[in-house]
DNA sequence: CATTATACATGATACCCATCATATATCAAA
DNA sequence: TTTGATATATGATGGGTATCATGTATAATG
């Protein structure tokens, strides 16, 4: 059956969307095409008049994610807070895809890691922006090694079958980062989880 | 055939090597039984000989990497500049298991989880024991921030497929890191490449 | 309304993989 | 040296996956 033109872009989308959560839960290899077309509410089928291959799937996913991404953050604390947040350990599906897929990433075609460099670069532009420093190239250094251990943080509080451990790498990485940092009131708790339906939260993100 | 009693225990480990290798390089699921047993000079047949399941041997391997770890280290300038180092990052198969397979390991089942945590603690440990710090709970935090600094910048480095981001991210995470360590020297470039036959060098060490 | 184009469904196809079955060569024990 | 045990090789087996082929209902176009 045919479908009419605006069901064709919504169908992207959604072929897209799913594929995001799908990958970020589970990994690349672990996802079939046939998984991320039902997710989408299709068969498999329609999936080659969208996408060239599975790798090209990948490629625009991790485009679209770029794309998703949200604005400047407000500060350190703030962006640690959520990003280190128990929340996010939990929620690999709207998680950051650093995190999730990061080691599986140098094993990708060169499409997909040039979509997730380019990520890499505009999450090390939007820390940089926010992050104490002299000069220009000690806030991007200051970025760079913010970026690492809260990604690293993430990936290793995931990695622990302890829950006490993963808890603590959150907690304690939070609060080595922010006692450099000059602006480090007592950090908050996290506020309670919103509830929007299911939004990505993987961003340096501002909103309150 | 049948093969002598030493040869088995050798066999066993030679599997474990060319599993822990391979796993490394080409992360768990890219990496078949066949694969393994014939990087160890064998056919895929004697495998359910020496392992329950792939699983298992994904469990085993990583249980022999954490005994392969080295001793403690001199001080964090030294693990950084040999964990940091692009020698490190361009040797997947003999390098830290904690870069090479962190985002996976959360998706594997709990033996191999807690083998990893098992692996994790220790070089927490290790790293405490240099961590600048008054008591040992800031030292601790230390270990803690500082590795996951680390896995994460090792694991950006390797993700990115620009050459120039990759060595920034070192580069820039080493500095960020040392620079509020106290002992903060210059720290000169990496030594040049021993040329001992393949050895693991992942790990947080103290030799020359 | 008639015609054409096409998005998606169903259903191959060819390959790969974990695991199992069996045979055999050779170590170990007597 | 003889006999039994067993490590490994060869060769299924069953299931899964990316990709392709084709039919059909329906949107788009006139």
């Amino acid at each position: 059956m045919r479908v009419s033109r605006q069901q064709v872009e919504e169908n992207k989308r959604t072929i897209l969307e799913a594929a995001g959560r799908l990958f970020r839960e589970r990994g690349f290899d672990a996802v079939t095409v046939t998984d991320v077309m039902k997710s989408a509410g299709l068969t498999h089928g329609g999936f080659y008049g969208y996408f060239e291959s599975k790798d090209d799937l990948i490629a625009q996913t991790l485009a679209e994610l770029r794309g998703n991404a949200e604005p400047q953050p407000a500060d350190l604390a703030t962006v640690a807070r959520r990003y280190l947040s128990p929340e996010h350990r939990d929620d690999f599906g709207h998680g950051c895809p650093l995190a999730a897929l990061g080691s599986e990433m140098s094993r990708q075609p060169r499409a997909a890691r040039a979509e997730m460099t380019a990520f890499l670069e505009r999450q090390f532009l939007r820390l940089a922006k926010i992050a104490p420093g002299l000069d220009d190239d000690e806030r991007r250094r200051a970025a760079i090694g913010n970026s690492a251990a809260m990604i690293g943080a993430l990936i290793l509080s995931r990695m622990t079958d302890d829950p006490q451990l993963s808890d603590e790498i959150l907690n304690e990485t939070r609060a080595w980062l922010t006692a450099t940092d000059q602006n480090n009131e007592a950090a908050p708790l996290p506020e309670p989880k919103t509830n929007e339906k299911a939004q990505d939260h993987f961003t340096v993100s501002s909103r309150q």
